[in-house]
RNA sequence: GGGAAUGUAGCUCAGCUGGUUAGAGCACUCGCCUGAUAAGCGAGAGGUCACAGGUUCGAGUCCUGUCAUUCCCA
């Protein structure tokens, strides 16, 4: 027996009802536990940090995460949906900072300890962890949070570790100089996925220099730089060995002293020339490749420490262009990336004239103890002084910034550890041709070009709160000895004693040291001091969530790879490729099979999303609170392919709400509301399939239609046509389905065409509750929960632990899908012409006339009559004859005729398209009659089938007609006194009506009514009166008022007065 | 500067391997309908499919170039 549901629903609260639904009966739980014995599903959490509080757009990663877990159980699948936190991290430690009101890193060393830094981070990162907590669940995002890793527990950091030691045994970890983008507030190196973080548009000064050459007076190079405080360090410049340059004399101004100056062809007339006053002007004296320069030396403009063997002359680099400067690159190993490659391609020296605080060392007098940006300044100027400087101006650029300190960064050679990625360039790439990516072009595209230019990890941080990186090496210089660590029980193997208390971070693991003897010298054993990058604990989740190898290597392996992993598209270089790094290195193996990256979330005037904007930004429990998760998490799915950016407002969810969920939630309303006054049982026989309407027939083939097609796009992650297409039948089935069906489920007797509706709306609804289930869980609950789960106790108690919906093709009718959309069709057509007659639909016409362009079609119109004049409220449908006094034709060739005639085409076009009206309704009538058309052109004869040439018809004598592409609906607008009198009837019926529901009366009860009316509607009513008493299941219909003082509704329609009063009988 | 993506109605998006007069939803205006509906139906208006070339009988779709926006990287 259902529970009738009323047609309100506040959304919030049903999904409330459903939360403690799923907790009394674990339901979560049970979706695992009931699945052990199926195929495998494996999903990874990427794991969130719960040291900030979840936004939108977590909720839009959960909801693409949530979706497919919840697809493969109902298949059948086991799903072990493991949570996870990232803990560890540069963005801790700074929010610890922040509360600490500490700004430099060597104060946390000096001012707090490491010990207590580290634990202040420890507690930081949980600060909102309750919050998360509410939002998972609250959001239908399942994920066991009880059993989630913590990247900062010993098991996971030990599991780090032995990753590590299997880099180190293969070779893959090595220290080395590198330039790296570094804050000097923060006193680290950032990865590019935090330089990427940070990128600002700045002014830096852009100066023009000359460089002296030494075996010519009066002659320069003129050399270009943004970051003149990295002038003290150069030590060579560069050229395109393939660049045009010149030598140029002359002077900038009349004042200026006569020079002669060395830059790139291209640059000089752009660069140079531009900038000379009156009086001055340069000359071209000679012109040569850079090849003939490289080797040329000059004068160093500094030279702030002593430097052992040749340097400052001209090398020869890739990266060199004529895009900006002048073509004559400035080099300092120790602050650039290219510049380093040189460097080390020519053995010069690398000059560090700034320290780790990004200061200048006391040996650079001019500008000891600036930083360097103060620098740049005290150099130009110095340079200006000298006559160096050639010219300056602004130049706007994006320059990365700390992307939480803000400063601006410097590039700067450091000592760290390095994975050898490189060495695996060849397999990542390999790999990743076997992960299925949304979109598609991540793979070769965004994912796929940064794997083929994969540069080597750095793994080093100089910071306090990460996982210690487990390499001891020899404190004695003279031994060059290192081990990697790869488990606790190693640590305790060096150190001769147990470690059961250990905790496995700074600065606990930094106290454990052990002595070695090797060829008789002795040392210390001592950690380095470095801790890893995040991403790598992230990319090891996979292992380390188990602790693998130390325990649950069965747990491991039964859960590796993952089937599917879904994350923003900003972990392109952050998770998406830490896992699939660490994977490849370590097991040759993807970490995933299929991956969804998502876009951005934009506020509502189309920029990202920010709380800086606060008009535009939408704070997720605003949204939760309003409509609910289940109209959140739709327009995630729906509102754009996912890794498009989706713009997000309140109003946008508010229409999903009142655009789809409210319509379906009136589907069910009305079902359970009648399906309840008729004891409908769902067990009963179900009619045959051949026996039903056709409407049934229909909708069924649509519905399976639908489940195949669902089916299909969540195999292929799809999500847009996995869930679009349900808006598009939940539509159909109540703007069509059930609207043409209303009144079968309002007979009063018991028939089989009734049975037949119940059982087809009941089929419709349960499978789109279980379609449903995936991506809008708790209103798929309400659903099933109320049809299904209610009423059998065989069924499952929840849509998620019940089957995925299996299309039968053989309810797919295809012709009758063709049918019902020429139906809708005319029916549109024949709406627009009582619209444009101004007829209302509640006065009934005798006939409704459609032109169409085949006789196929015209064959359908008869097969839909009944429907067609049911919904257009006349007596009659037919077909227009063709020479019926249509009034124009048009012809059209079919698109495909072009391919037959191919060069004919445009010239038989031609002529079909604007023959004399004699001769196109000549054409026309022949093509109708269903026989071939003639046409002479020239030698040429073409004979033409109805099928190559398409007829339009359009216009009807007196008739009101409405025509669109070659089909016509024609009302008969006459009306006779019989149909005036139906007419008013019908008026009659609709304000009975409106008094039962003004008076709140239940659907079955029944009335009296009393009435008065003026002497034509007196007539109808008579004459109606068992009509307008079946519809408005009136016992009486008295033509009279009741003289007891109860005021009658009084009514004026079509030149008629009416007064009713209606009561309530038994 | 390099790479990737996107550009179709006011907004959000469909448009399959080239093929009827380029569609839908929302929003707007007018009208209709209403005992399932916070709804529905109909009409109107709104498009040089970013731009320019090219291939083709035929281009929103394929090719080349340009522009704009976004993201990633320097």
């Amino acid at each position: 027996m259902f529970k009738a549901v009323k047609p309100q629903v506040n959304v919030p609260a049903l999904e409330q009802e459903i939360l403690a639904y799923w907790r009394e009966r674990e339901v979560f739980r049970r979706s695992m536990d009931e699945r052990k014995e199926g195929p495998r599903y494996v999903f990874y959490e990427g794991p969130p940090t719960a040291n900030g509080r979840p936004g939108s757009h977590h909720l839009i990663a959960r909801a693409f995460k949530d979706l497919f877990p919840r697809y493969k159980t109902m298949q059948g699948h086991y799903v072990l949906r493991k949570g996870g936190w990232d803990t560890h991290g540069l963005p801790v430690e700074i929010e610890v900072q922040k509360e600490l009101g500490i700004e430099f890193k060597h104060e946390i060393e000096e001012k707090v300890g490491i010990a207590a830094f580290n634990q202040k981070c420890k507690e930081s990162v949980f600060k909102y962890i309750q919050e998360w907590e509410e939002f998972t669940e609250r959001t239908g995002y399942w994920v066991s949070l009880e059993g989630a890793y913590v990247t900062y527990h010993n098991a996971y950091i030990q599991s780090v570790w032995w990753i590590l030691k299997q880099l180190w045994d293969k070779g893959l970890i090595y220290q080395g100089y590198k330039v790296v983008p570094y804050c000097h507030v923060c006193g680290t190196p950032l990865s590019s996925h935090e330089v990427s973080l940070g990128y600002e548009e700045v002014d830096d000064p852009s100066a023009f220099v000359r460089f002296k050459l030494r075996d010519a007076e009066n002659t320069y190079f003129l050399a270009w730089t943004t970051t003149p405080w990295t002038l003290p360090g150069n030590v060579a410049l560069a050229v395109g060995k393939a660049i045009d340059y010149v030598l140029v004399e002359g002077r900038l101004s009349a004042e200026a002293p006569q020079e002669r100056l060395c830059l790139a062809q291209a640059l000089f007339e752009s660069v140079v020339l531009p900038q000379v006053k009156e009086g001055g002007g340069y000359q071209v004296v000679e012109s040569m490749k850079g090849a003939a320069l490289v080797g040329m030396h000059y004068e160093p403009l500094y030279r702030p420490l002593p430097v052992e063997g040749d340097y400052a002359y001209v090398t020869e680099g890739d990266f060199v262009s004529t895009q900006d400067g002048t073509g004559i690159v400035h080099i300092a190993p120790a602050f650039g990336a290219d510049d380093l490659e040189i460097g080390t391609r020519y053995g010069l020296p690398v000059l560090v004239t700034v320290d780790a605080a990004g200061k200048f060392i006391p040996e650079v007098e001019l500008v000891a103890g600036k930083t360097f940006k103060e620098a740049d300044k005290v150099i130009l100027k110095d340079l200006r002084e000298r006559g160096l400087l050639f010219m300056q101006k602004n130049y706007r650029h994006n320059y990365p910034h700390c992307w939480r300190s803000k400063n601006p960064l410097m590039y700067y050679a450091r000592h760290t550890w390095y994975i050898r990625t490189t060495a695996y360039r060849d397999q990542l790439v390999a790999l990743n041709n076997t992960i299925n990516w949304v979109p598609e072009h991540t793979k070769q595209g965004r994912f796929g070009s940064w794997l083929e230019d994969v540069k080597d990890w750095a793994l080093g941080r100089e910071r306090f709160w990460g996982t210690p990186l487990p390499v001891w090496v020899c404190d004695n210089p003279e031994i060059n000895h290192a081990v990697c660590v790869g488990s606790v029980a190693e640590l305790e193997s060096y150190v001769g004693r147990p470690l059961p208390d250990l905790e496995l971070h700074r600065p606990y693991v930094d106290d454990i040291t052990w002595e070695v003897e090797v060829d008789g010298k002795r040392g210390t054993m001592r950690r380095v001091p470095e801790v890893i990058d995040v991403w790598f604990d992230s990319g090891a989740m996979p292992f380390a969530q188990w602790g693998y190898p130390f325990q649950k290597q069965e747990l491991f392996e039964d859960q590796y790879p993952a089937d599917y992993i879904c994350e923003a598209v900003d972990q392109t270089r952050g998770w998406f490729y830490s896992l699939h790094a660490i994977s490849t290195m370590l097991s040759d193996s993807v970490a995933y099979k299929n991956v969804i990256s998502l876009g951005h979330i934009l506020g509502a005037d189309g920029k990202k999303m920010s709380k800086s904007r606060p008009e535009t930004f939408v704070a997720p429990w605003d949204v939760l609170n309003q409509y609910g998760a289940d109209a959140f998490r739709w327009y995630m799915y729906v509102s754009a392919p996912p890794g498009e950016s989706r713009v997000l407002s309140l109003e946008k969810v508010g229409d999903v709400v009142r655009g789809f969920y409210l319509t379906l939630w009136n589907v069910f309303s009305f079902f359970t509301t009648y399906a309840a006054l008729d004891k409908f049982d769902p067990a009963s026989a179900p009619v045959p399939l051949a026996e039903r309407d056709a409407l049934d027939r229909w909708i069924l083939g649509e519905l399976n239609l639908l489940v195949e097609r669902v089916t299909q796009a969540l195999e292929a992650y799809d999500v847009p046509n996995a869930t679009r297409p349900v808006e598009e039948f939940v539509d159909d089935l109540s703007n069509w389905y059930l609207r043409r069906s209303r009144r079968r489920f309002w007979r009063s007797e018991d028939t089989q065409d009734k049975l037949a509706a119940y059982q087809t709306l009941y089929e419709c609804l349960v499978s789109v509750a279980k379609l449903l289930a995936p991506s809008m869980p708790f209103l798929a609950e309400r659903l099933y929960v109320n049809l299904v789960a209610e009423v059998d106790p065989s069924a499952p108690d929840s849509v998620h632990l019940a089957r995925w919906p299996q299309a039968d093709r053989t309810h797919i009718d295809a012709a009758l899908v063709e049918e019902m959309r020429l139906a809708k069709r005319l029916v549109s057509l024949g709406h627009g012409a009582r619209n444009a007659a101004k007829i209302r639909v509640r006065q009934p016409l005798s006939e409704a006339a459609f032109g169409v362009p085949s006789t196929h079609d015209a064959e359908l119109v008869m097969r839909l009559q009944e429907l067609i004049a049911d919904e257009l409220n006349v007596k009659r449908v037919r077909v227009l004859e063709a020479d019926e006094g249509m009034v124009s034709y048009a012809l059209k060739p079919v698109d495909t005729l072009g391919r037959d005639l191919r060069g004919d085409f445009p010239a038989v076009r031609q002529a079909i398209v604007s023959g004399t009206p004699e001769q196109v309704t000549n054409w026309a009538r022949a093509l109708l009659a269903g026989e071939n058309m003639t046409l002479e052109m020239g030698e040429k004869t073409f004979s033409l089938s109805p099928q190559q040439v398409i007829v339009m018809q359009s216009g009807a004598e007196g008739y009101a007609v409405m025509e669109e592409g070659g089909y016509v609906a024609a009302l008969n607008t006459q009306l006779d006194d019989a149909l005036l009198q139906e007419g008013l009837a019908r008026e009659v019926v609709r304000r009975i009506q409106t008094l039962r529901k003004d008076a709140d009366l239940d659907l079955s009860d029944r009335i009296r009514v009393h009435y008065a009316a003026s002497t034509k509607l007196a007539e109808a009513i008579a004459q109606y009166q068992s009509y307008i008493a079946g519809e408005t299941l009136s016992e009486e219909i008295i033509p009279s008022l009741p003289g007891n003082g109860n005021a009658p509704e009084t009514f004026e329609f079509e030149e008629e007065t009416l007064r009713l009063f209606i009561e309530k009988l038994g």
